[in-house]
DNA sequence: CTAGAAGTACGATAGCTGTCAAACTTTGAT
DNA sequence: ATCAAAGTTTGACAGCTATCGTACTTCTAG
């Protein structure tokens, strides 16, 4: 293994991974208004680390959650990269700080307690 | 004028102004996702002062601008009460960035600079 | 080289929601 | 008393999107 290089930096197989700034707050919305979407950025944040798209705990099947972290790559919240088959989730957390102070601490924290307090 | 008092304060014509603390993430996203309801909370914010539904600046029919406010009082974003046949509406601020930080900043920062610079 | 694992792409479908027009209600002015 | 102004309510409708299953691609392991 790693003959030449396991990791698929910014390969061909990941597409559009847009400027922040680039990114409409509609777009952000749209892409957070939906619940599995958040549980994914929640997941990511409280991970601490990348996940891959299979690693996540998710009510939908491979097809849509693969829909699902499209729509998040397109909205500036996560960026992917490969490892073998597997396709890495990194929550773009400081670049997304900048341009939307405050937005994903709104969210992770109000997906956190209504799963600790609901 | 003013005989027996011209401002309806929480009479039986207003329904439901939710405690903030009991309204969802959910239903705040679902308020802030369409472009038109941003723009009443933009509008409403710069003013610094209370609107009437009719002072607004709106693309859409009467009755629709009347499902807008709708979803925005009960996602707890505004208070509505009478003046008259006015119906009146205010940002509530204070109570909304207690519980959701940052995220009215957010959203009338990004629509006022996509009005400017847009 | 052949399986299997990990995702993606593609239609198809169902449910939601933003929209309008029309009819109605309530208040204030004349 | 009437009439207009300001909103609401109610149906109806169109477009969007989250969902799934199936087929396809690509990489790794044996």
């Amino acid at each position: 293994m790693s003959y030449h290089g396991d990791v698929d930096t910014d390969a061909d197989r990941i597409p559009d991974h847009p400027d922040i700034r680039a990114v409409t707050l509609q777009q952000v919305l749209e892409a957070l208004v939906d619940p599995v979407r958040r549980s994914i950025v929640t997941q990511l944040s409280d991970a601490h680390a990348d996940v891959k798209c299979g690693g996540f705990d998710l009510p939908v099947s491979k097809s849509t959650a693969t829909h699902h972290f499209r729509i998040l790559r397109e909205a500036g919240l996560i960026r992917q990269y490969y490892v073998g088959t597997s396709r890495m989730n990194a929550l773009r957390r400081n670049e997304f700080d900048d341009v939307f102070p405050g937005l994903l601490n709104v969210v992770v924290a109000a997906d956190n307690t209504s799963l600790t307090h609901g």
